[in-house]
DNA sequence: ATTATTTAAGACTTGAAAGTCTTAAATATA
DNA sequence: TATATTTAAGACTTTCAAGTCTTAAATAAT
């Protein structure tokens, strides 16, 4: 369902706002904490920055930090910027036409369901998770 | 989410079951019907054979048909059948070892809408579907 | 200024899924 | 029996995401 490189990305912004640091995070301390390929995450927090979701810094003391509040940056928001929005737009089947209009044979169920993890992607902010983060042992990064 | 080749299947399949036929179907009809590659089509339509959900036949008048009653064939065994079961038991994050006892800052919610999604997919049988095709116009296959 | 450190950009390679083709095996029919 | 028709099996090619590497640009610290 979310690619490799989406995956990486929402750990990668989970481990960032968990820092709480006002300094930029080097891509290279991110990558070896999570054990993810220097060069890979590098082209993935990337297109964060260009989505407006981190912001950059080069040179030393440099890295990435959230562009945003944490309440204010969403799962969805990571989710799209990777990966676009196929899941939540496209048909189950590949139909092209499929709508609530022109359905295919199993539209309606699939729509409802979609509509629940887009919600739930949507309601999701990087906010929750670090709380959830604080109350809770044994949750992995 | 699921892949092409898990797509076509599940087209193939409402196909045969809406034709009621006891003959054998064959796959050239079948890809011309739901302008698919035929040779993409009779590889997927192999491994529903292995799997048990169809038989097939060789030579003229040969083809294949449902292996089991409509009744007691499910979506979920067809994307079983070729996508395996990753998305229903993997982690969305991608941590080989998230569980509810070890899990990822997401997993419960993720879990939640997942079971959702098995169940609808465990639930609709093809009768079913061949039900709704009955009822409704404008069902795309 | 020079050097070391860091992200940016894009070329390059790898691997897996998608898609095609060829040959073999089964079988109905003439 | 010979032929045409159909699936079976597996080799082959294509496509695209995944992953790696190199060079450039920015900047802090010495």
């Amino acid at each position: 369902m979310l690619s490799m490189a989406c995956k990486d990305a929402i750990r990668a912004m989970i481990y960032i706002v968990k820092k709480k640091s006002d300094d930029f995070i080097s891509i290279n301390e991110i990558a070896k904490e999570l054990d993810l390929s220097f060069y890979f995450l590098s082209k993935i927090l990337q297109k964060l920055v260009k989505q407006g979701l981190l912001e950059s810094y080069r040179g030393p003391k440099g890295g990435v930090r959230l562009a945003k509040k944490p309440k204010d940056i969403k799962l969805l928001d990571i989710i799209e910027a990777i990966d676009g929005n196929a899941f939540f737009t496209e048909c189950v089947l590949g139909f092209k036409e499929c709508s609530d209009s022109e359905p295919c044979a199993i539209h309606s169920k699939w729509a409802k369901e979609r509509e629940k993890i887009h919600k739930l992607f949507a309601n999701t902010t990087l906010q929750k998770i670090e709380k959830e983060l604080e109350n809770k042992l044994n949750i992995k990064l």
